[in-house]
DNA sequence: AGCACGCCGACT
DNA sequence: GTCGGCGTGCTC
């Protein structure tokens, strides 16, 4: 038998699958899906067998060298989805196949260095010599990091066949091995052994008498035999040493994930219009129909409870389902709903797991122990193979795209995998992307509305504050009057507050008064942010950090000062104005350390705080019931960057914050402070008007020929060098017009509002199109064409339909 | 991605 | 005359 191998080289020349025999004991077992590990030039890679055949055109075959799995890791339908998405996404299959999978799926690879005569590697090259640990072997790369002046030695050590190099490819996923311990001798010789033993041996005498009561294969690992049933670690070397007992490494499996079971809870009695929204999917996923539904319901009309309702329905057809949701808002709360409702039945997958834990959860889903997986992006790769409904909630979001090769949506993903076995995708969002409401009104989706709040409460009412006034009439606080007298007002209600800024830091760039300079990155070409502690000034894209100065770098002068407001400088001016308020700030700045994003949000529900002030990452899934004011201070710092989807963007974070505040008892009301209150993002947030938002919105992206009416394809070029990147995108643009129909639109290349990234130069070239059955043989070539120039050279991305262009 | 093959400049 | 730069091509 022949086997079709994708190699582990994610490099476009060997992009396509390589025959190699199949050693005949291995001809029953080996299955498409499987890894492999097969020699390829002269290396070893790690390989995915895709399918099988009897015969190959090609003469000479190498043979598979071992097989990883037993279980293929790639159901039939996920190479056919990796094959589809390397093709849609221009990436390699190989970087498809792998971005399925959890990471410790990834092979690592080692170079050996083996010395093969001791004694000719001391006398010929003593000092090599010196770094094989116990004489006998070396990692490759430690001698290329730490020794690159015994390198050439190394080579003429090989030469001689002094010493050898081998490759092996490690697999992270059976890495986790144990010393384990087992009888090294028959029953017989222990019992005599024991014996034998000096009568102040009683240590010893008890290790003996467990192994020859227990089953002679028992091999137990260490640990476990010191706690478990605490026996020394001496006393088991010590038998170790006299021959009795052996030890070895062996693969041991992580406890399973233990979760506290929270109470169980059961389908909640829903309203009229969630029975509607609900329906029409119990009948699809019943008729295994594959529809898409767009369910678009206000903030708090319930769509998780129809979720919920949804894959019971699936559970009881006995099928499976994949819950999608941002990373942020994967919550313990989030978690616990589901676990209540279907427990032991729910794969997790978020980012707090280690590698391990999630090869753990991904296993649970191949073998069937689960039926529904809940998680971020990647969760979309579920192993299932009885897909019964896939949800995607928060669907706008921008994190549902990877914004690295493989560039894929989980949308797209989600609507191809629901295609492949027949079963409906719910989509769902208060404030839909364009795109997928345009598909709904072209009945391409079906729609399905919540206008009302699950508890019946009206949505709060959004005051829009002109700051440009406040400015006018003196107030050049941050505050406007309007908001800093309704803050105090709940203060002394003891309600609680949200206050909302998208900037974090504490000033936004640094300037010299008298000179004019603004201190920017030296890696980027972007000011950098204050930060007030340490006295810090950081690069939010690159990480950089410096010592803010006390005087001005270009001119001497001691005239620095700190323009713009950042999440730091809101929380002072707090503490100054209102010192008896409790203020928690959130941003990534306090929630860096694991947990730290659950711990605040915690204290603010036991109402150890007053007011809670943060980034984007306080405007999704927060639900306080003492929440009656939310603040946004500056409704415009998203609103002009420079990407065609700033007011969505600014419409959806709106609409999302606004949504914090009385959802409960106590009514709530919004305060949006504005530098242009008139603008309709702004406004139709206010009014909770998604519909006239959209009809404004599409106007204008008609206009323009964005999406939905266009399709986008952006490539990005960079190099150290720019005039290296310009000439790149230069020619990319002439390859493009060449090719292009004339009724694509080609852009560029340009400049991005950031020219520099850690150090590099960026250009942008961008199509416009609608149809354009040429484009992707086209961007094909051009990264054909562009690949292979070396690591500090240039390098290509194409990004289809992306979703942020800076 | 590696690695070999191959064709032109600065050294023993 | 050689050592070594990186352009080109191949890996079942």
């Amino acid at each position: 038998m022949i086997a079709e191998v994708y190699v582990d080289i994610p490099a476009s020349p060997v992009d396509k699958p390589f025959d190699y025999q199949i050693p005949e004991k291995l001809s029953d077992f080996v299955r498409p899906g499987m890894r492999v590990i097969v020699p390829f030039g002269r290396t070893k890679r790690l390989g995915f067998v895709a399918s099988l055949k009897e015969e190959s055109s090609f003469g000479k075959l190498k043979t598979i060298e071992r097989v990883v799995d037993n279980l293929p890791v790639l159901t039939g339908e996920l190479l056919d989805l990796g094959r589809w998405l390397a093709d849609t996404t221009l990436c390699p299959t190989v970087s498809a196949f792998l971005a399925m999978l959890p990471a410790v799926m990834k092979a690592e690879y080692h170079k050996i260095l083996t010395a093969e005569n001791t004694e000719q590697l001391q006398l010929r090259f003593p000092r090599l010599a010196q770094l094989f640990l116990s004489g006998k072997m070396i990692e490759w790369d430690v001698i290329e990091k730490k020794h690159p002046e015994r390198l050439k030695e190394v080579n003429e050590a090989l030469d001689e066949n002094i010493i050898s190099l081998n490759r092996f490819v490690g697999n992270q996923a059976n890495a986790r091995k144990v010393l384990a311990v087992s009888a090294a001798v028959p029953r017989e010789r222990l019992i005599k052994a024991a014996e034998g033993l000096d009568a102040r041996s009683i240590r010893q005498k008890e290790v003996l008498s467990f192994f020859i009561e227990s089953d002679q294969q028992l091999q137990l690992p260490v640990s476990e035999l010191i706690k478990k049933y605490h026996f020394s670690r001496e006393t088991l070397g010590r038998l170790v040493k006299k021959s009795l007992l052996k030890q070895e490494f062996i693969e041991q499996f992580r406890d399973p994930y233990v979760h506290r079971p929270g109470p169980p809870t059961r389908p909640l009695p829903l309203t009229g219009e969630q029975k509607q929204a609900l329906t029409p999917i119990l009948n699809s996923i019943e008729k295994s129909e594959n529809r898409v539904f767009l369910c678009h319901g206000v903030t708090g009309s319930g769509k998780t409870e129809i979720y919920l309702q949804a894959i019971q329905k699936v559970i009881a057809l006995g099928k499976q389902a994949i819950v999608l949701v941002p990373e942020i808002s994967l919550t313990p709360q989030m978690v616990d709903r589901f676990k209540g409702r279907f427990g032991a039945e729910v794969a997790v997958m978020h980012s707090g797991l280690s590698r391990g834990e999630k090869y753990d959860e991904w296993r649970k889903i191949r073998e069937g122990l689960v039926k529904v997986a809940v998680g971020a992006r990647s969760a979309i790769f579920a192993p299932f193979e009885r897909l019964g409904l896939i949800i995607i909630d928060e669907e706008h979001e921008t994190s549902y795209k990877q914004d690295d090769s493989p560039r894929y949506h989980a949308r797209d993903v989600a609507i191809y995998r629901a295609h492949r076995h027949g079963c409906p995708v719910v989509l769902g969002s208060a404030t839909p992307s364009l795109e997928s409401y345009a598909r709904a009104q072209k009945k391409v989706y079906t729609l399905l509305s919540l206008k009302d709040r699950f508890n019946h409460h009206p949505m709060p009412p959004v005051e829009i504050v002109d700051l440009r006034e406040e400015m006018r009439e003196g107030n050049h606080s941050m505050f406007s009057r309007v908001l800093f007298n309704k803050i105090r007002d709940r203060l002394k209600k003891g309600e609680q507050i949200v206050l909302f800024l998208n900037r974090r830091g504490y000033s936004t760039f640094v300037m010299c008064r008298s000179c004019g300079t603004v201190i920017k990155c030296p890696h980027c070409d972007i000011s950098l942010t204050y930060h007030h502690a340490g006295r810090l000034l950081k690069c939010h894209y690159c990480g950089y950090e410096e010592r803010a100065p006390e005087t001005c770098p270009a001119c001497g002068s001691d005239s620095m000062r700190y323009f713009g407001t950042g999440t730091q400088k809101v929380e002072t001016e707090l503490n100054r104005l209102l010192p008896e308020a409790r203020v928690i700030r959130m941003d990534v700045d306090t929630t860096r350390q694991k947990g730290g994003h659950e711990k605040l949000l915690r204290q603010f529900g036991e109402q150890k705080a007053d007011i809670l002030l943060g980034t984007q990452m306080i405007a999704k899934g927060l639900d306080f019931p003492k929440v009656t004011l939310v603040g946004v201070l500056a409704a415009d710092s998203m609103l002009h960057l420079p990407d065609f989807r700033a007011s969505e963007k600014t419409f959806q974070l709106l609409t999302q914050v606004s949504g914090r505040a009385g959802r409960h008892d106590l009514p709530g009301e919004v305060v949006i402070q504005s530098y242009t209150p008139d603008h309709y993002a702004i406004v139709d947030a206010a009014h909770h008007d998604y519909a006239r938002f959209y009809h404004e919105e599409m106007q204008i992206r008609h206009r323009l020929g964005y999406p939905p009416f266009y399709f986008l394809a952006l490539i990005n070029l960079t190099h150290s060098e720019p005039a290296r990147a310009a000439d790149a995108a230069e020619r990319i643009v002439s390859m493009l017009k060449n090719n292009l129909s004339r009724s694509a639109r080609i852009y560029g290349p340009v400049v991005p509002a950031i020219a520099r990234i850690k150090d590099r130069y960026r250009y942008q070239c961008m199509v416009k199109y609608k149809r354009e059955p040429a484009l992707f043989p086209v961007l094909r070539k051009i990264s054909l064409h562009f690949q292979n120039t070396g690591k500090d050279g240039l390098q290509l991305s194409i990004d289809l339909n992306p979703v942020v262009l800076m």
